[in-house]
DNA sequence: CGAGTGACCCTCA
DNA sequence: TTGAGGGCCACTC
């Protein structure tokens, strides 16, 4: 059962994020079951509304926004008490850690610890 | 039903 | 560190 919606689930992934934390979409769309699928994740938080936004990030903290979007966020970050280096996010102070998110620890290469499913379509046509 | 798009991610050089 | 390329998945037209 639970014919939930991918969007209903990456909604709940984000809802989790707590104030004065911050995520990236990959983690996002980790959590919610759906790796791989950072590409949804923007689309629900637009088609989405009361969901946290701005505390969704880009890969590395950085803010993938444009144009006002992206300077409200910050704003809303630093006032939630998230600092800024530069233009990216000091993930490694507010990087949120999902609790169901098992994903093997990484341990310090920082690389995910082999593929748990063999992606085999992943194939490169080395060109 | 097919093609294109998108608040992206990851890997390699 | 930075840059470039390829891939993934759902939604819209």
């Amino acid at each position: 059962m639970t014919e939930i919606s991918m969007r209903d689930r990456i909604a709940a992934a984000i809802r989790k994020v707590p104030r004065g934390h911050v995520s990236t979409y990959g983690a996002i769309a980790r959590a919610a079951g759906y790796p791989g699928a950072a590409r949804q994740v923007a689309q629900t938080l637009h088609s989405s509304v009361g969901l946290p936004w701005h505390r969704i990030l880009g890969a590395g903290g950085e803010i993938k926004l444009r144009g006002d979007s992206a300077m409200e966020q910050r704003l809303r970050l630093e006032f939630e008490g998230v600092k800024f280096r530069g233009r990216k996010v000091n993930m490694r102070l507010h990087e949120f850690n999902f609790p169901r998110a098992r994903k093997t620890e990484t341990s310090k290469t920082g690389r995910r610890s082999g593929p748990a499913k063999p992606r085999a379509a992943r194939r490169k046509p080395r060109r």
